[in-house]
DNA sequence: TGACAAACGATAATATTTATCGTTTAATAG
DNA sequence: CTATTAAACGATAAATATTATCGTTTGTCA
């Protein structure tokens, strides 16, 4: 898989990391930059463990933790995306009808959406990648009824939390 | 959120289970079918805990390994899927600009994919569950060009798999 | 009944993520 | 320039999630 990310839009993804940490008062620290680089540099969707392990060959002494607490810190800061919506645990469906879900983005319950204009969504083009394309799965991400009248608990959540839904 | 599957439905899940089982000669044991029937009647996408709570109060002596156990082997059966196609593991996003993820229902690769189309992509209706929805995210299941000449590596997999692009 | 394989339950092991806590570093006031 | 202080770091324990191991039970069939 293509994993190289042009070196002129990784020197872009530093200037707005700079920015962005200096605008909210965080240290731009030895650690972070690297971390955040190796990020920025990879089109693969790494893992903390894969990032680390870059990581380590430019900082030896680092710690997995600081990698995990920077990856959450970047993530909050709007920095970083993180891939698929859904929480850490496996989730269980016996609806096998073709059907879609609509994510909370706040408390993560997940609810079937079936919704017929969502089942005919098709590429426009072929992808550059090959895949062989066998369906396609639409998330709807949002805010829950519970989680709209609750702003409050509409941050950044570090704890796990378990089957809700 | 609503989490009632109709009386109807479940049972018309419970035949489809005899019958696949049968099918497989899978033995449809008691715990299977109490497992199998805690999934069916729930319409909330339960995590394995939660699951195994539920069983615990028909078998209080289940063990949490026999739960797991069966909802893998419900998914390799094609009695249940699993939400979301991703690894087990958070996977990191430098890319901010819209776009959609190609994954390898196999191997669990992600790459990233633009696509005006599905950029566009809108529910034709007002969802059931009044969620506010802020966006929406096509995920694009297949086959990566690796796992399409290897069809051998195509099957279950229980193993987990560390940070593969 | 006896042999066999499948399934189960207990539990250890592994993987993943977060929390704790003492130390270091960096920014800033004096 | 030094003292203060808060942020960040590193080591590690703890919590959570999942899988593997293994001995026992159960059901099937010769």
């Amino acid at each position: 898989m293509q994993n190289t990310v042009p070196a002129r839009r990784v020197e872009e993804r530093m200037k707005h990391f700079q920015a962005r940490a200096s605008e909210l008062g965080l240290a731009a620290t030895h650690q972070r930059r690297i971390i955040y680089r190796v990020i920025a540099k990879s089109a693969e969707h790494p893992s903390p463990e894969l990032i680390y392990e870059r990581v380590k060959r430019e900082i030896p002494t680092i710690s997995l933790a600081t990698v995990y607490k920077n990856i959450k810190t970047f993530a909050a800061m709007g920095l970083v995306g993180e891939v698929g919506a859904l929480p850490g645990s496996i989730r269980v469906d016996a609806n096998l009808d073709r059907h879609h879900h609509l994510v909370c983005v706040n408390c993560k319950a997940v609810v079937d959406f079936c919704d017929s204009r969502l089942d005919r969504v098709r590429a426009a083009r072929a992808n550059p990648e090959n895949f062989r394309i066998l369906r396609y799965q639409v998330e709807a991400l949002g805010l829950c009824p519970a989680c709209q009248v609750a702003p409050a608990r509409n941050k950044v959540r570090t704890q796990r939390r378990k089957h809700n839904g």
